[in-house]
DNA sequence: AACATGGTGTTGTAGAATACAACCATATCA
DNA sequence: TGATATGGTTGTATTCTACAACACCATGTT
């Protein structure tokens, strides 16, 4: 195996077992918002409002499935949706004052174990990492 | 934010949004194994066999869950369980052909999608994004 | 204006993944 | 031997998810 194919597959099989565990660590770092509410907020948080559409084209997730989601999120008062005035069909989700608390907390219980296990990294190898992250998901945008 | 903080938020946020597209992923990649599926079959493929125990640990999934997924592994002809003669509490789980040959067709399509996708990457770039990987896993796996 | 077409979201339904608790069998230790 | 711990299974309930069918609105064509 070359030097090359030995690199991919390193990559590949580490993101998949943390892709593995990604599930659990958030249910144990914040049992009160599972990992697909937590990015549904944090997107709303990030992007300003989005569509649900564009969640489930983002995550790769069925329509339906953010409905409920959604559905969900609103019930708790951690979202609110705002029909588009320009496209009555389009609902704006934002991100409720209930929502704002609870992802504070929840990012700030994943900080808080990221930076304790990321302590002893170099500067310079923290900020290549999250630039390689940003490419690579970038890139597998591009190529659905 | 300083930029050490920055680079974390970075890093969470990137890891986030892949784990979160990971079950899809692999669902369009190789539907006849999902990704639990294939993290178990990969695992004992990497580990030469190991218990049902092992994989709870790693994965951080209930030993109820692993153990039903094991059941269907077996019943789908993709693993073998062998009675430890030195424990015969332990079931040692090892590939069988039929887990070989699928874990193999579902590998190659990984390889081939993450082979197009980091194509335009330096050989450099890649082995240091491989080697933080395995570090950031390390890490994650030492503090839990 | 009327109609076809497409985009946005919801609901019905079913299946899979998962956790927790209770349990059984085996092993280890006092 | 009896108490305790470990590995694994099964019962149960919940959650996540996809697919299909549908309703509603928008846009373009005739």
């Amino acid at each position: 195996m070359s030097a090359r194919e030995s690199s991919l597959d390193t990559v590949q099989r580490e993101l998949t077992a943390f892709a593995r565990r990604a599930r659990a660590t958030a249910a144990r770092m914040h049992p009160e918002l599972s990992l697909v509410a937590y990015t549904i907020l944090a997107h709303l948080e990030e992007q300003q409002g989005c569509r649900a559409t564009d969640l489930a084209a983002h995550y790769l997730l069925d329509k339906s499935t953010v409905s409920r989601q959604v559905a969900s999120l609103e019930r708790l008062g951690f979202i609110e949706r705002r029909v588009d005035e320009a496209d009555h069909r389009v609902q704006v989700l934002h991100l409720a004052p209930g929502g704002v608390e609870i992802l504070a907390a929840a990012r700030a219980r994943r900080q808080e174990s990221i930076r304790v296990r990321l302590a002893d990294w170099d500067p310079e190898d923290l900020e290549r990492f999250a630039r390689y992250l940003v490419r690579y998901n970038a890139d597998a945008a591009a190529h659905p």
